[in-house]
RNA sequence: GGCGCUAUCGUCUAGGGGACUAGGACGGGGCCCUCUCAAGGCCCAAACACGGGUUCGAAUCCCGUUAGCGCUACCA
């Protein structure tokens, strides 16, 4: 893979644009095999390759000042009439060449397209045969005034000195490539072969890119969504490999790729299957690999510092794998991690109307649990789950009646993990803890 | 406007003349499992844009219409 900036358009490449570029891919884990190349490093031979085509007699000075294209063009369409560019500075007498270029007139370099009457096409890999008449080209600016080349001409520059013999696409690009085919045969040169992939559009059906709506590949990265879920979930906007395959790893992508599979149509980006996507990768994927994706995320969160985790790391990682399952994105894990780390928890009011609805209820309930797990033999969930049925059995309760209460004083949430590991996860001392405080809560609530 | 590209469930797609009562996935709805939420399992609703051809036979091939999108710059 190689990596080259176009940045022929100083007005709108920056340093910032660029680096969010190298820092998507890397965040992707797309790496490029060799140093990057600058478009606008290679001025020199732009300039050269137009002399070229200028000395053959393939391309030519244009005086027309920008204004008065900008007027022409506007007043076209004011007449609701086609603008078309009319060739007339192209057979310019040598000597008033001669005085202006002493004059030191601006001017642009535009491609002579040739005969009118042919017709550029080539076979494309995903969408067959295309073709443009001639005729439907105009004459093309190649070189600015201020002597550097447009995009259509450096691209071609570029690909040929690189050795590219594969130019893979948006469609977008459709409409240049008759361009880009004239100039490479009026270099002289061999033909890549091109491929156009179709555009991914937002929700409004609309093209997506850097100037509409969406955001870097790297801004997902901070609503924690998986560089393997983005990759497959992208690569499926627009290729499939055939049956009913959809979650894969990028080496399986690679292998089962083929251009066969490429599709035509663009592809709507929806969030939700994305988000669905990330899930099953975090679901999926080793533990191992999950684990520092998290932890920045915890840091981040201010839950725990790296260090405490470490100090932990076996009862860490088993709290990992218990909340990925109900997660979707990296942040509902650290969501769903708070009541392990914090030393106090919030009641979510929600949790508590509706669960410890019956304040006096609720009460007895949680202290004879409290009773019960104190006294517990040993603090494993086999144990622990023997102990508070037999404790539902006992007041003639349905386990959910003393579960549910018992979830709130433990995480201050309706959801968690199962009960019984959300008590070993938590600790005896912790849980404990936890039930002391609610009960202590409850009674004030009580008296009050 | 001109030129180009595209057209299967709301969305991503399978399909490449008969295997199609059009398959899968996301999302939606329901059920099961169950201490909650997820996950998982099962089920349901949901599409070949339209009109002409070609053919014994079209989602599949051809033409047109329509619609959407892209390009139409001294942008990329």
């Amino acid at each position: 893979m190689l990596l080259r900036i176009e940045d022929t358009d100083k007005a709108r490449s920056t340093d910032e644009s660029t680096r969010a570029i190298f820092e998507g891919l890397e965040w992707l884990g797309l790496a490029w095999d060799e140093p990057v190349v600058y478009q606008g490093a290679n001025l020199e031979r732009h300039r050269a390759d137009v002399k070229q085509l200028l000395d053959a007699g393939l391309a030519y000075r244009d005086f027309t000042p920008q204004a008065v294209l900008d007027e022409r063009r506007a007043a076209a369409q004011a007449r609701g009439e086609t603008y078309k560019y009319k060739r007339e500075w192209a057979e310019l007498p040598l000597h008033e060449e001669q005085e202006r270029l002493e004059r030191e007139d601006p001017y642009v370099v535009r491609f002579r397209v040739p005969e009118e009457t042919g017709v550029t096409e080539w076979d494309d890999l995903v969408h067959e045969r295309i073709a443009f008449p001639n005729k439907d080209v105009d004459d093309f600016v190649i070189l600015r005034s201020d002597r550097t080349p447009i995009y259509n001409f450096a691209v071609v520059s570029d690909d040929i000195a690189m050795g590219i013999t594969l130019v893979m696409r948006g469609d977008d690009h459709i409409s240049n490539t008759p361009k880009q085919i004239m100039l490479y045969r009026a270099l002289g040169k061999e033909l890549p072969r091109f491929a156009h992939l179709p555009m991914i559009h937002g929700l409004d059906g609309k093209k997506l890119s850097k100037r509409h709506g969406a955001t870097a590949v790297g801004d997902y990265q901070h609503e924690g969504l998986l560089p393997q879920a983005m990759l497959n979930f992208l690569a499926l906007l627009g290729w499939s490999p055939g049956g009913d395959r959809e979650v894969m790893s990028l080496a399986e992508m690679t292998e089962l790729f083929a251009p066969e599979g490429l599709q035509r149509k663009a592809a709507i980006f929806d969030p939700k299957k994305l988000e669905w996507m990330n899930g099953q990768h975090m679901s999926m994927m080793p533990l191992a690999d999950l684990e520092p994706v998290v932890t920045r995320a915890i840091v981040a969160a201010g839950l725990a510092t790296a260090d405490e985790l470490a100090e932990r790391h076996d009862w860490y990682l088993q709290l990992v794998d218990l909340l990925r399952v109900r997660a979707r994105v990296v942040d509902d894990i650290v969501r769903q991690a708070a009541p392990y780390f914090a030393d106090e928890i919030a009641y979510d009011p929600e949790a508590v109307a509706k669960q410890w609805k019956d304040r006096a209820a609720s009460l007895s309930i949680l202290s004879s649990t409290r009773d019960t797990l104190s006294a517990a033999p040993s603090w494993d969930a086999a144990t622990l789950e023997a102990e508070l049925r037999g404790l539902a059995e006992r007041h003639g309760i349905g386990g959910g009646k003393l579960f549910q209460p018992l979830r709130v004083a433990l995480t201050g949430l309706t959801v968690s993990p199962g009960i019984f590991d959300v008590l070993v996860m938590q600790g005896r001392d912790r849980a404990i803890g936890r039930l002391e405080r609610a009960i202590e809560y409850l009674s004030q609530q009580t008296d009050g």
